[in-house]
DNA sequence: TTGTACGCGTTATCAG
DNA sequence: CTGATAACGCGTACAA
């Protein structure tokens, strides 16, 4: 198995060593111009259209790329200067939400007609897990970057707490939308909920049915759509010279089991609220249950709620929604990546977006 | 700012014009290096874990790295021989059905401790699009591939029918796992819901409760699971001596606006079903909805649903589950690639695992 | 302990 | 119309 002392054969021999054992067998550009008796330049133009190429050689090519079943490396051609990835990176809190996954939907459904594909990542609402996979995500050379910010960095309220990531991430002028949240001293594409505004007409609604003890549920510390939409609430209340009684403000829960705690605290009051306004859809499930295992009557309380729920309408609960539509709020979301990233320049100011709600009352 | 004929100065502007202007200002090693003092083997060195580095010089290239917020590019880091690109792509049918929310969900929770991160594509059960994912996957190098097959396929009945690009994927030694479906002629790591068992016990548990005329609605001319469901549908009424009316069973829907059409219409048979088995969550969905459409008393018809609906056992229907863990079978495809990637060899045999199913009578 | 040389797969440039 | 060359950013092998 030495090589022999002929030239010629130890070349040989040499060139067989050298097709090198971690080649794990998938074929490159190389390989397809080796079969097919031209350069890999002229392969790579064969791919890209095949323009300026005799379509003898283009059908020797084609055929060499279909016999190996060769498939062009993205990656190493991203590595040239100028070569987009395709690629957006996504970060969203949790795709088990239900709003979440609808959101993923959207934004998947836009990107990949433009025949780009996404990275997801879950945060968990986590800033330092946002913060890795962000960084992860420009390291692969994300083409734009798809954010619904975790609440955590807002507890200290400071300029852009906590989300120095975002600031660099738009340095790197890698283009960035936030979703579904807003985030103080962050200058970026935004899509929003018409949060206020859809919270506003919720609360009318019920004060216009004659409540006047409503309560509140939804996580005001840390997220930027609950108070928000605490503030629509609010309005309505001041606009009907009513006042928001702080004892029937749970400001804590943001997930269906804090939430059925919230409201069974609630629904042991001396005097309960005879309405209950919950800020999002996990929190709608959790004050339901705990109505169930409170044993009262499904129909004893009115509830309204943001999001929407599946079967709302059939349920046996006297329940309203202010819903919206979260696969749009994705589709802006990736829009507004493709535009950033061919057509608008850059350095375009910001764009905010709200999408509207609408109110369905059961 | 012509340069100058002094050599040094000369070369020194040479330079600066060579700064290639398309460096889209995003640092790479050599920034790094240059900034630091030291030869980009070195920043590469510290980079990976800075053994045999003296500490001074680390904390050169640490510094440097900080003020020039250098991040490596995994892209070219990953068109070297041996190096795995950390990522895994996950085909799925439709995120927006919460079920899968779930399996992605699992999936992410798994690989994102071992720092990987997963490539998104739905497929909308449509072969072309599953086999351009898996295209653009390969494309971008992936450790691992996680695909809920898409159905159309299966049509024709052939050998491996309309899934070469999948028999492509284990040619070039790229790991694969089927989630939630099996697909005839490939043989993969696949992990199921245990269909049978479920259905069988839910149908079971109709006939115990004296139910003799049961509706099946269902795709069964395309979805492997409905298939499979229908399987353990039919084993129990063999067993309790009865037979499965072809009339009561629709074997087309698989949607929820199918599934309601489909109960409508039974609904107005002569002789309706006393009892229905709805194939999966969407089904259901649908046939509670034309329940509610058609003006009946929610509690007139008894049903027994795959997956679980959320809030099903709060709702005013004859509504039991055949519940299973989605996320948890997320979690064992996400541990299959991870396995196969590292530990298990590829060539070992394909495992299959199906998780347990649980009667949930409400 | 540190640096040099080279190659990974691809494509832009330029020469033929 | 075609091909040789160089370079993208990084890491291995080897040399110093």
């Amino acid at each position: 198995m030495s090589a022999p002392d002929v030239p010629g054969a130890a070349h040989l021999a040499a060139r067989i060593d050298a097709a090198p054992p971690y080649r794990s067998g998938v074929p490159t550009i190389t390989d397809v111009a080796a079969l097919a008796g031209v350069s890999p330049m002229t392969v790579s133009r064969v791919l890209h259209g095949g323009k300026n190429v005799r379509p003898d050689k283009v059908k020797l090519v084609t055929d060499a790329v279909a016999t190996l079943g060769y498939r062009r490396n993205e990656n190493a051609r991203s590595i040239r200067p100028g070569q987009r990835t395709g690629l957006v990176g996504v970060i969203i809190t949790n795709v088990s939400n239900p709003y979440y996954a609808e959101v993923q939907q959207g934004i998947e459904e836009v990107l990949s007609a433009e025949e780009m594909r996404i990275l997801v990542g879950n945060s968990g609402d986590d800033v330092a897990k946002e913060r890795a996979l962000v960084d992860d995500f420009v390291g692969r050379q994300v083409d734009g970057l798809i954010v619904v910010p975790s609440s955590g960095g807002e507890l200290d309220g400071a300029g852009a707490g906590g989300a120095e990531h975002l600031e660099a991430v738009q340095l790197a002028r890698i283009p960035l939308v936030l979703a579904s949240r807003e985030l103080p001293g962050i200058h970026a594409d935004t899509v929003l909920i018409d949060d206020v505004t859809g919270a506003y007409e919720g609360a009318k609604r019920l004060i216009a049915e004659g409540h006047t003890r409503i309560a509140y549920i939804g996580n005001l510390v840390s997220v930027f759509t609950s108070r928000r939409r605490f503030d629509g609430f609010t309005r309505a209340h001041e606009e009907a010279g009513l006042t928001v009684d702080p004892l029937l403000v749970r400001a804590g829960p943001n997930d269906s089991a804090a939430a059925r705690g919230a409201m069974l605290d609630l629904l042991g009051l001396e005097q309960p609220p005879t309405a209950v306004f919950s800020a999002n859809n996990r929190n709608t499930v959790g004050v339901l249950r705990a109505i169930v295992d409170a044993g009262l009557d499904p129909r004893a309380i009115r509830i309204i709620g943001f999001d929407s729920v599946e079967l709302s309408d059939v349920m046996p609960f006297d329940l309203s929604v202010i819903d919206h539509d979260a696969r749009e709020l994705g589709r802006t979301a990736g829009r507004m990546i493709v535009d950033r990233s061919s057509g608008i320049p850059r350095s375009a100011p910001a764009r905010i977006v709200e999408l509207p709600t609408r109110l369905i009352v059961n």
